[in-house]
RNA sequence: CGGGGUGUGGCGCAGCCCGGCUAGCGCACUUGCUUUGGGAGCAAGGAGUCGGAGGUUCAAAUCCUCUCACCCCGACCA
């Protein structure tokens, strides 16, 4: 391609709308333009991105048994309603009525589509397994989206569904799309890891998130992982042995009410009463669909929301506001605890029911309880672990230590079990002549979101630098000075070569100066670069460049072809 | 949804608090001359009615009301 017949509309200036290095990358290189809030325009350079990731997702699918199709982005509501989800996905479906007034939704995920599908037409155990996928627009209604492609309302991603007869052949389909998916990343250069992770709406028994691991603040997600074993898991999963519990006083003292004038906040109390914040218990408030719990944890642990709304089997949990804590503990906020505390449910976590002569809150105004002991003076059977894993606790199955990382959730797969089957009636008939719910798994794969990961870890203050698999082309042809005819000749020479050669050329044909080509080449990223100027010509030499790389390397004219093909094997 | 902020040529911004003549600046764009290995110089030009609606006023980008859009923050305070 010559650049002067595509378009691609660099900019100089970086848009006020973009916070990370990534989506300004996206803006700045001409591979993006906003239409409204997480809805984005793929300018010609994303669509080869696009296409060339999609393409490699596709080869690997189909290599592992999966058989493309194409569903609708707009459903019938009632399908919704048949799996029960219509009720539960909540504000994140875009939902819309047609003329007829017949409501109709825009679809964020398939499972209901595919289940529909299959339910009544495939009839056989014979038939199984079989993974059907699509390379489709989905539409999630965001909160709040943000970070350009990461976070978008509309966005493309590759979802896959399997279906079997029983566990076991369950069990090879999702062990082969998580082949599948270490092949794809590795061939797009990216390196990523296998983590658990919460199942949330999906629902379903298990699940895994695919991470590529940044260090920039595009990492969206905390993780972490054992330096031993290999466990891994997001934060929202992750378990842990403490360390270093605090030891058990002797003898347990008599509880007792004191004064905390003016302390409210962990900090605060713990420097008043001069105690570390693991002898504090926080009793915090929620609405678990809309009705008060409270929940219990050490002070210096954080609550993990995602454990405590499982521990709770709810649907939506917020945090209750100032008016109906204060409603419900009959005093300021800050002072809440679970001695005298109305009667809702308490989930305590079980590190609060080893602790011994805690604090906690009074229900009174300026006013905490110390030497409080579980069991002792209150009780609760809701027991569970809701707080999060933490840097330097012990691994839940080995004696390694844990670490913190960031990264950016790229792809995930379910175990979706017969949650969707058994409430749409999606059913086959076994070797016994016996009707079976299928067994159903769900793999998604972020399309556009993946290259914005890719470009948020691989970037430097240039521009971004591009695993040559997902490369809008693989070489850019840079003549210093395109109106002088020799340099023309050689362009297009070198050009006319490796198309010919089927290597995706970028020809900056464009009559600016120098500068300007140096500049936007090293902005758009492309991993190749051969440069055409006078002194190298001479020698009948041209420069080649890899993105990655600070130097250059002369080569001979005549040679282009073949080391472009050398250095192409060496570089990510 | 709650809190904060911003909407002024394609992009980045100034002007607004303390209303006043043809609304500025940089980049980009067009034309010409010069320049030509890391975002060129000079000259001449085109393009905005100040997010929208209503109001106050002799006069509104500027003040007031409503509205829309976009951006940022929002568990660890109980």
């Amino acid at each position: 391609m010559r650049w002067t017949q595509t378009y691609i509309p660099t900019l100089r200036e970086n848009p006020s709308e973009a916070e990370l290095v990534s989506h300004q990358l996206l803006l700045r290189g001409g591979y993006i333009r906003k239409l409204a809030a997480g809805v984005y325009i793929y300018l010609p350079l994303m669509q080869r991105v696009i296409e060339k990731f999609a393409n490699i997702v596709r080869e690997e699918m189909n290599r592992a048994g999966a058989i493309e199709i194409t569903m609708p982005v707009l459903h019938p509501a009632e399908i919704w309603q048949m799996s029960g989800r219509y009720n539960t996905v909540g504000k994140e479906q875009m939902r819309l009525k047609d003329r007829h007034e017949h409501e109709l939704v825009l679809g964020g995920t398939h499972e209901e589509i595919v289940t529909y599908l299959l339910r009544g037409e495939l009839k056989s155990y014979k038939q199984l397994p079989i993974n059907l996928y699509q390379i489709q627009v989905k539409f999630r209604d965001e909160i709040r989206p943000r970070f350009g492609l990461m976070r978008g309302r509309e966005f493309i991603m590759k979802d896959a569904y399997t279906f079997d007869e029983n566990e076991e052949s369950f069990k090879v389909s999702y062990q082969k799309m998580l082949s599948a998916y270490f092949a794809i990343f590795k061939r797009a250069g990216l390196d990523t890891r296998k983590v658990e992770s919460d199942t949330g709406a999906m629902g379903g028994k298990a699940a895994h998130e695919f991470m590529l691991i940044v260090d920039t603040e595009g990492g969206e997600q905390q993780l972490i992982f054992c330096d031993k074993c290999g466990y891994a898991a997001n934060m929202e999963k992750a378990i842990f042995r403490e360390a270093n519990p605090p030891k058990p006083d002797p003898e347990l003292l008599e509880k007792k009410e004191v004064d905390t004038p003016g302390a409210s906040t962990i900090e605060e109390v713990t420097s008043y009463l001069k105690v570390t914040p693991k002898k504090l218990v926080k009793t915090l408030i929620f609405l678990a669909d809309s009705k008060p719990v409270a929940a219990l944890v050490r002070g210096d642990r954080e609550l993990n929301i995602v454990k405590l709304k499982n521990s709770l089997g709810a649907n939506e949990l917020e945090m209750a506001s100032a008016s109906v804590v204060e409603k419900i503990t009959r005093c300021p906020v800050g002072f809440a605890g679970p001695i005298g505390l109305p009667n809702i449910p308490m989930i305590v976590d079980p590190e609060v029911t080893r602790l011994t002569n805690f604090i906690v809150g009074a229900n009174k105004n300026e006013k905490h309880i110390i030497n409080v002991n579980f069991g002792r003076d209150f009780n609760s059977k809701s027991i569970a672990d809701i707080v999060n894993a933490e840097a330097g606790e012990m691994c839940p199955h080995c004696d390694g230590h844990l670490v913190e990382k960031k990264g950016i959730e790229v792809g995930n797969t379910f175990m979706l079990g017969v949650k969707y089957s058994k409430s749409m009636d999606a059913n086959f008939l076994d070797a016994e002549g016996k009707e079976k719910p299928f067994i159903m798994g769900s793999y998604g794969i972020g399309i556009t979101r993946t290259p914005q990961a890719a470009i948020e870890k691989y970037h430097d203050e240039k521009g971004i630098i591009w695993p040559k698999n997902i490369a809008p082309y693989l070489v850019e042809i840079l003549p210093l000075n395109y109106e002088k005819d020799e340099h023309k000749s050689a362009a297009e020479q070198i050009y006319n070569e490796l198309v010919s050669n089927n290597i995706d050329c970028l020809l900056d044909d464009r009559l600016e100066r120098a500068g300007v080509k140096f500049f936007d080449g090293d902005l758009i990223g492309i991993p190749i670069r051969l440069v055409i100027g006078d002194k190298s010509l001479k020698q009948g030499k041209i420069e080649m460049k890899y993105r990655g790389s600070p130097d250059s390397e002369l080569v001979d004219i005549n040679d282009v072809l073949e080391e472009v093909r050398k250095l192409l094997g060496k570089i990510n």
